[in-house]
DNA sequence: CGCCCGATTGATAACGCTCAAGGCAAGTGG
DNA sequence: CCACTTGCCTTGAGCGTTATCAATCGGGCG
């Protein structure tokens, strides 16, 4: 369980009362949801393996990808307003997550101070992470938000042990169309061109940066 | 102090110390910031009288207008995450704000139930706001744009009391367009696209909103 | 094998940006 | 008190980025 994200910073012996809550686990298959858009809020869930989408519904039907959570990374935190989840969580590749009740974690928080700490921090970050994604839809152009998209992905696979360099998309080009603000062929033209350039190679979904700084400069 | 944020929810007897913890105020004149991206991380604010704009900034110096905080709303909560502020914070107008120091509050939080929740709740929410904004952003036309935030300044204004279809816009249109993620010039002329067709009236900064169902269905 | 989904690439058009000019209101200094 | 400056808003013209529409291609799956 060290790999997933609730337990970071956490005291030796708080970490068995955190295992004790989190003991369930869900597998989620691809293109199946998590949880939908109105259910009732009762759990948060950290993404074991594999990935999984956010995505928002207009009330016109429109949609449009808000998250991309990749394997340790925390699910579920857009109930905790409402008590209802206002966004659907689908899986882009068969995943499995680790189910952690949010009332018992709120008990578990007034008791130790670091299982507060840790689920502030959460909560934080996915604070902090929207609004630079609002940055990136408000202000960059096409090519400035695919080549941030890919930096972001790479450092989160570094973050977790995996190569920065070579990855897997597992979204389609809608998906990331969706989540970068822009239209599929957009980014299908912004991928080729960075390939054209020689910044990254590309088969597919099959991505491999070459040139960080060239993704950097712009 | 009823009026504010963080007491909603909760039980009478729980008032006088959260009163205890936020005595302590602050004012801001227009123009000048509450804090700064980088600066560490120890109050939240609840915005007492006024209203303030948050600004995040590229490393290349552009920026953009991440939130809006009126009277009444929370303010501050982009520190949370790396006990860093990752944004400014900036008065759009002579202002006033509680301060609430963070440590205090999250001791508090470990007594009291509800007021864990009520902070709990006031993150959650900013978490919602800020994906229907990434929506907004991702997938509105310039139109549908001033029309959403026309109708969502309306509603909070409504919320604390004030009228719903008469108010004072206290940022200038570039401010409006940078948190919108258009220009100024688009911000001004869907403003007179919409007078000019009798759903608002317009004075400047000061709007009326004569036909709310024309703005609901962009 | 044939079908369908996803990706690529091109042509065209539109939406919104940029640049520019002009106006209005408030503040400043002579 | 008036000329001048300054900041903000409005409106127009032209252009560029990106969306849309369309055709083609390839791979996976029934």
């Amino acid at each position: 369980m060290r790999h997933l994200c609730m337990p970071q910073g956490l005291a030796a012996d708080e970490i068995p009362k955190l295992e004790a809550l989190v003991c369930t686990a869900r597998t989620v298959k691809r293109g199946s949801t998590l949880y939908r858009s109105g259910e009732p809020f009762s759990n948060l869930y950290a993404v074991r393996t594999g990935s999984l989408k956010t995505v928002l519904t207009h009330r016109d039907g429109r949609e449009q990808v808000t998250g991309i959570h990749l394997a340790g990374e925390a699910l579920g935190l857009d109930g905790i307003g409402e008590d209802t989840h206002t966004c659907h969580a689908v899986a882009l590749e068969d995943s499995s997550v680790c189910i952690m009740p949010y009332d018992a974690l709120k008990a578990l928080c007034r008791e130790s101070g670091s299982v507060q700490q840790r689920l502030h921090k959460l909560m934080g970050e996915q604070i902090v992470r929207e609004t630079s994604h609002m940055m990136l839809l408000g202000s960059l152009n096409a090519e400035e938000r695919v080549a941030t998209f890919l930096l972001d992905v790479s450092e989160r696979h570094a973050k977790r042990g995996y190569s920065p360099s070579k990855f897997h998309l597992r979204m389609t080009r809608e998906e990331m169309g969706s989540y970068l603000g822009m239209s599929l062929e957009t980014v299908s033209r912004m991928l080729s061109r960075f390939q054209k350039r020689g910044i990254i190679e590309m088969e597919g979904k099959l991505i491999r940066i070459a040139d960080f700084a060239a993704l950097r400069s712009m």
